[in-house]
DNA sequence: TTAACTCTGTGCGCCAGCGAACATAAAATT
DNA sequence: AATTTTATGTTCGCTGGCGCACAGAGTTAA
């Protein structure tokens, strides 16, 4: 009976590594060798993948959350460097060789993951380059929103990062409902909750997002990318040259995208 | 005559790759098959290296200029996202496979650098990884300082990012004088040329520095590291945790270093 | 139902940094 | 020596974002 073994492979399936795209994007060569060491893991929100300085033993491969790399400053204001979805992976410090970073890995929306031990990874890269070859691509994606959040801060307004953020998270989402109070949002930008608040109701006056209590829906995307600053673009169409993987439309997304 | 001959070593050696860090990092093994392609070049104030999205051919390798990585906004503003040395090197995209950046390189400081072509370095990756594992972690130590400018660029004042400034590019030169208007450093900063100037008056008064037109000398570098944000010191700690080879004193450098 | 708590809204005074306009002063050019 | 160019200094009004304080309003717990 295919007809039923496909049934539970669909079950089971509801939780596959290909789900991340850089692990949908390894030849089966590779998958073959690597999915068997994949451990599926929960994120739940706010959980900490790792600290400043931890050695991480490591990667994360997220299907569908969402994780801020974040620094940290000595008086406990943060700054989020970038964000990571099922694009890409938590822990490039591993294979770059320093084994630990100055930021913090916290989860922002939960779902799951894969992980994998950094040594079987390390191991991987000594069979042909394949693997290393494309997380080197995903590492200078990486580097580029890193960049590119540089460049944001100095240069634009609340409103224009948060839709920059908006823009960020919901291409990281299966839907246009991103759960995320103000206060988090702030968190996350390096700015006052009230700042958030103001420019979350222009959005909402202007009929761009939804929201209440922690929940904010996306109602009109291409006015909400007229609305950000040019970094939101810079950042995907890098990453869309780094990574020409994307095709893969995750689950049922995107019933309001432009283009 | 050993003694003449070093004499003269000495001077074809005014110029020599081991006065890049990391190039002077490697064995001897992978700098006899290395050296002969290096090719030295001059570095002039305001040479740009490449261009946004231009395919890279060389990378370089500086040994007394400094280099700027900057974004320039579609508005023609700008913002330095880090700054490469004699620790660095300068086109890190050639071997993480994207070939181009979004941000142009742009020499901040003349000098010269020694060059390779991009070639010749992936072909010397395939041997047997130690110039690649090296190049990654000072990817890693550039992707800490990319951070730590988006986090200080959020957070912190003119003064305190002008002191940051400072100190980075005081490390990559052999002395405390510094041939620089606050026009370019506005620029780098991605702040107005006036705030400069009161800032740079600022550190004037204080006696932490001495400038005019065009030239600063820091004279109390003590000073200066206090004045500065935690970002300087994260990113030297973090940069001397992974790439523990600045022992080497560049040359005749620091008159005033602490510690 | 009441009470405690969490999330959002709003108003205040304050200040760093902006843009613009202009002043001085030190090179560089003639 | 006179003139132009380049670098720095200063002022002024404006505004975005900050810190603070507090007021609803929705949610959860008792």
């Amino acid at each position: 009976m295919p007809q039923l073994a496909s049934q539970q492979h669909c079950a089971t399936a509801k939780h596959h590594p290909t789900q991340n795209l850089l692990l949908d994007a390894l030849s089966t060569d590779v998958q073959q060798r690597l999915f068997p060491h994949l451990e599926l893991v929960e994120m739940s929100l706010g959980k900490v993948l790792y600290e400043p300085g931890d050695v991480m033993r490591y990667v994360y491969f997220p299907t569908d959350c969402i994780v801020s790399l974040l620094y940290v400053m000595e008086n406990g204001a943060s700054a989020e460097i970038s964000v990571v979805g099922y694009e890409g992976l938590i822990g490039v410090a591993l294979f770059m060789g320093g084994e630990s970073t100055t930021s913090r890995a916290l989860v922002q929306s939960a779902g799951f993951a894969y992980r994998l031990l950094g040594q079987r990874m390390k191991d991987e890269f000594g069979r042909h380059g394949e693997l290393l070859h494309l997380m080197l691509r995903y590492s200078q994606a990486l580097i580029t929103q890193m960049a590119q959040t540089a460049v944001c801060n100095r240069h634009h307004s609340i409103d224009q990062q948060l839709c920059r953020w908006l823009l960020l998270s919901l291409d990281r989402l299966k839907d246009n409902h991103l759960v995320m109070t103000q206060e988090l949002i702030a968190n996350m930008l390096g700015v006052r909750r009230e700042g958030v608040t103001e420019a979350a109701g222009r959005l909402q006056r202007q009929g761009v997002i939804d929201y209440s209590r922690g929940h904010i829906i996306v109602t009109n995307r291409p006015k909400l990318e007229q609305l950000s600053c040019e970094c939101y673009e810079v950042v995907k169409a890098e990453t869309d040259r780094l990574l020409p993987l994307k095709q893969h439309e995750h689950t049922c997304k995107k019933p309001v995208l432009p283009n």
